[in-house]
DNA sequence: CTGAAAGCGCTAACAA
DNA sequence: TTGTTAGCGCTTTCAG
């Protein structure tokens, strides 16, 4: 292994001339050019435990993420990939595999390989959850659920669901089911649910709630519990996964879509628009929701001003599983 | 920050007790004792910086995916995420966005990192692949395409194009179309193609061949143009993810599944499984090949032996998408 | 079983 | 601009 003393001793300089050729310090030409030569002919690298270990911190992000077979997480990831790396930032990913407990010890163990600052996609926050992001003295910043005091970024949820309830409610619709998802979940189970009710709920309608699960296993035996009783006209699922198995158990019991009822998603997966009929759904904006994490941790770390919370927008995508009611 | 040398001064022994007390080296009970409540006290952490910068090594191991929003490359990461975190490993994941220079790049960022092992999930290994994996001297396990002189695991994609052959001529289909992907991608380009063509060329059959791409859009378009001269009674694709623009295109253009023709896919992502009709497909265990792959970079650490090459197994899932012809 | 001391590769004063 | 020196926190001989 050829260290910072070979390079130093073949240059004939001392290590801290090398160290300071390392990192901009102010070197002559004439050392500057010897010293880039022996560098590239031995093939130096910088150790970074060597680094990390004076400087006490690393260039590594850490990305805590609930599951990584999941569409929208991916997507999400691939955005921070990409910021992470135009910035020089290196990444530690860990899944929490959806269990909170696993959230926090993957905090604390991020914390420990000294991560430079944390990119924490979460589903609740409790008060175990703030007492370890308050505790570990780096930078956090929390995806997809709003809480006071630590920075966040969130899909515009509310937003979401209210522009669906408005989409549906113009096309004429007036009685619905809506397939939720259980309300721990802030963002999806609340906020997004009750934009839907309150734009709705504009007119005499009739709404029915049914909560199922993000599993889409169980999401389809409930559904197909449910549908054959269906009354509305209008079937809203609380994720485009949902949608799907919405999609499926009504072809089994004899619906068409959009003829027996619309149906619509949210998330705006590449797949759905594949479906048969294609899926309406609300388009959300994974990657740059990924990249803008980067950069406000970016901020964050250079002591920059970030907003505390920043919501993304997102956009409906009406396609063919819905239908305007004549 | 609380140190070694603060636990040693408090429990009135020397910092070396405290390392030997650390890495299991024979230390008294008592001190023992004494150590271990001080620690907890203090609620020390040992520094990996420090750690590696002595021992010249990790517990981390290296990851470099094709592409992070790809069901199957999840699937993958997910086993190895199982497997790394019931052994010890961290994981480093880099994503080389399909470009072979950037599976290249993360080859020497990880070793640079002083990663342990790496698990490079592959799509084709060049010399220069090759090079680089030899030059780091660390470990590498390849997943996806067997390279000799390297450790692999590959899925048995020819087999599994054979069985879906053998069970499309047993249904009674005598004409195919088969819609592949570049052959660049020797698993599933080739193997698994040749498979397919192998078993169904045992009888008097017509096939035809299209090449299309993984990208779910491109595949869409060229199925819409192939399509409406379809002759086959059996449509094979190289994924599910072509299967199902097949499927979106078919119903477009009028045809109805499996009634104008079979259709199946390979890989056995869940969400295929509620698809209208579902979709037969071959099944790849994705999740154990990641936990397996974790179980051969750690009996390489180990020095224990490892088959150079692995083999994992697949089934037909048969669903409503293809079937018997009279 | 324990302690002293050296050193992993690098950076950062401080002098020169 | 450069070199000397002193560590960062830990492990590992080698004596005791």
């Amino acid at each position: 292994m050829v260290t910072i003393a070979d390079i130093a001793k073949q240059a004939g300089v001392a290590k801290s001339t090398v160290s300071r050729y390392l990192n901009g310090g102010s070197v002559s030409e004439k050392t500057r050019r010897k010293i880039q030569q022996i560098i590239e002919e031995t093939g130096y690298e910088p150790n970074t435990f060597a680094r990390s270990l004076k400087a006490h911190n690393t260039n590594m992000i850490g990305v805590i993420i609930p599951r990584l077979s999941s569409s929208s997480s991916s997507e999400v990831l691939t955005g921070i990939d990409h910021a992470a790396r135009k910035m020089g930032y290196q990444l530690i990913i860990t899944n929490a595999d959806l269990k909170p407990q696993r959230e926090i010890e993957n905090i604390y163990t991020l914390a420990k390989q000294k991560v430079a600052g944390i990119i924490f996609m979460a589903r609740e926050i409790s008060t175990e959850h703030q007492k370890a992001i308050e505790s570990i003295e780096i930078p956090v910043l929390v995806l997809g659920q709003e809480v006071e005091g630590i920075h966040t970024i969130v899909h515009a949820d509310y937003k979401a669901g209210y522009s669906m309830g408005e989409y549906a409610l113009k096309a004429g619709h007036r009685s619905f089911l809506y397939f939720g998802v259980p309300e721990e979940d802030k963002s999806v189970g609340m906020d997004r649910k009750q934009g839907f009710l309150d734009a709705v709920s504009q007119e005499k309608v009739s709404v029915e709630v049914v909560e199922t699960s993000f599993s889409m296993e169980k999401a389809y035996r409930d559904v197909l519990r449910v549908l054959p009783k269906l009354k509305a006209t209008y079937v809203a699922c609380a994720t485009d996964m949902m949608a799907m198995a919405v999609l499926k158990a009504a072809k089994e019991i004899g619906f068409s879509i959009p003829e027996s009822f619309s149906l619509s998603g949210f998330g705006g997966y590449d797949t759905v628009a594949y479906l048969s009929p294609s899926l309406t759904t609300v388009v959300y904006p994974f990657q740059q929701l990924g990249e803008l994490a980067v950069s406000h941790i970016d901020k964050l770390l250079k002591g920059q001003p970030v907003p505390e919370h920043t919501e993304m927008e997102n956009e409906l995508s009406v396609r063919e599983s819905t239908r305007t009611m004549k």
